[in-house]
Order: structure tokens, then C-alpha cells, then sequence
DNA sequence: AAAATAAATTAGAATTATTCTAATGTATTG
DNA sequence: CAATACATTAGAATAATTCTAATTTATTTT
């Protein structure tokens, strides 16, 4: 993707397109299915030899998250991960050498699921998979 | 529960029951199927005019958990929760009030489940349906 | 059984992760 | 091309958790 095409991207999802938020999309979306914490990109941004503060790391990771071309998720302990297939998805962790892989929903089926409260409708479900060895 | 048996418990499990941990533990075992985080426990620890460090808090939970009679839980609101089911089940989540309930294993069947890399088994399956109001 | 030593426990201080907000920068209007 | 409005950045503040030094409790030695 060229840099030309990142600056339409991000123009169409409503957000200017700052040399900072330029910066982050380049690493975000250079490939498919990956997920990174804002500590992730801090170090790649500094490995590139640029400077931004984590707040604004975190800023445009939630401006990205609200024009939906981000999703948030709680993968591992107490930190945030984005993940940049935003597609309904499920994933399979592999504790032995922490994998994280995605499942496609397709790939799993409920049969039953709970009743749920009055009022009350499913926003999303949050399905990981912990592997273990044979 | 009484006091002679909650120190009974603890001693059981390695634990020395010291009034702290006493304290927690009434707390955290008066009844079933419930979630704490520390924040809250800390709380009802002052309002039972106690004190008692954040810190204190958080080691003892650990004890709890290491020790077996307590399960760490990862919810999507970046804060950790103690269970005091430790089996094997799953839960809901109510984002507007922050509320964690568990549901049975068998309220939730799957039909399909993705195929795993070769050598490698289900540990556990994490589930948490999140809700939002209709 | 008191003193010496070892082990466990507590909580203040430090760290990590994230959010808030004041200052700055950019776009829009008259 | 000021004046005003809106968006963006990053330092400061906050929240959640962990670390570690001091203290307490248990165990051993004499």
C-alpha cells in the first residue's frame, strides 16, 4: 500500500491524515491478522528513528478502533491488544511458545447459548482457545 | 462458615491464617459464584472499618490463587477479577455496570470447533459473552 | 525459655498501562 | 488574512498492579 493509498484510507474513514497517524497505519496495516499493543508500536516507531508519546500511540489507536478499522482486545494479562482484522473472529492461543492465531467464525458453532438477562442483547462474545501439548 | 473452620481452610491450604488473610477470605468465600477485584474488595474492607494496603490485597489474592481456592479471571475492562468458582465454566459480562456472572459449562454447546495444529489439545476454552443494553 | 536465625507477611514505594487536559496546530469563515 | 472553531499532540495525572525493604512470626540453637 502506497503512501498515497493510506492517506485515502484514512481520509475515507474520517480521520486527517497526521503524519503520526500516517506513521502508525504504515506499521498496523502492513500485513494481515496482527495484532500489537501500544508498547508494540512505541518500540517499532523508535526502531524507525521517530518520536511520538504513548498517549498519542493510544489516541490514534482509539481514533482507528472508533472509525473501525481497528478492533480492541483483552488477549493476554492486563494489556490491550488492536488487532487490525476486524472482521467477527475467535482465537486460539498456544501457551507453549504464546501464539496468538486467529479462528474464523465460521469455524466455530453454537448449538446452545445462555439466556440472557432482560433488557439485555449480546454486544459480542470473546472466545480463546488455550492449547496445551499433546 | 465460622472463624475456627475459615482457619481450618486456610491452614489446609498452606496458608497461615493471619487476620488479614482471615478477613479477605470472609469476604471472599460468604458465598458462591462470586468475582471480586481488589478495588472492591478494598472497599468493603474499609466499610467494615478495617484497614488494610491495596498491596496486602493483591499478595493475598495471589495466595488465594496459587493456592487453588481462587481463579484470576481477564475481563474486557483492563481489570483483573477473583472468582471464587474455581471449575470449569463460563461467564457473561454486563459493560454497564461491570458486572461478572458465571454460566454453567452446560448452558453452552458447540457444534463446531476449529481443527487444532497437530499435537496439540484443548486446555481450556475461555468464553465471556459481553452485553449491551436492547 | 531466651536468643539467634530463618521464613513469611505486610504495606509504602515504584512500575506499568492508560486516560485526561491544556497547549498547540490546522481548517473554516467573514 | 485575522478571528474563530475544531482536531491533534504529548506532558501530566490517574489507575492497576508489582516490587522490595521493613516487620512480624516461626523455628532452631543453646
Amino acid at each position: 500500500m502506497t503512501k498515497l493509498d493510506q492517506k485515502k484510507l484514512l481520509r475515507q474513514y474520517g480521520l486527517k491524515p497526521t503524519s503520526q497517524r500516517l506513521l502508525l497505519s504504515e506499521i498496523l496495516f502492513s500485513g494481515k491478522n496482527m495484532h500489537f499493543c501500544a508498547e508494540d508500536l512505541s518500540k517499532i516507531v523508535l526502531k524507525k528513528g521517530c518520536k511520538m508519546s504513548l498517549a498519542t500511540i493510544y489516541n490514534n489507536l482509539h481514533h482507528l478502533v472508533d472509525a473501525g478499522l481497528l478492533k480492541k482486545r483483552q488477549i493476554s494479562n492486563n494489556r490491550t491488544y488492536f488487532d487490525n482484522n476486524v472482521t467477527d473472529h475467535f482465537h486460539i492461543f498456544d501457551e507453549e511458545n504464546n501464539m496468538l492465531m486467529d479462528i474464523p467464525y465460521s469455524d466455530v458453532k453454537f448449538s446452545k447459548l445462555p439466556k440472557l438477562p432482560k433488557n439485555k442483547k449480546i454486544k459480542n462474545i470473546n472466545l480463546i482457545i488455550n492449547l496445551e501439548n499433546k
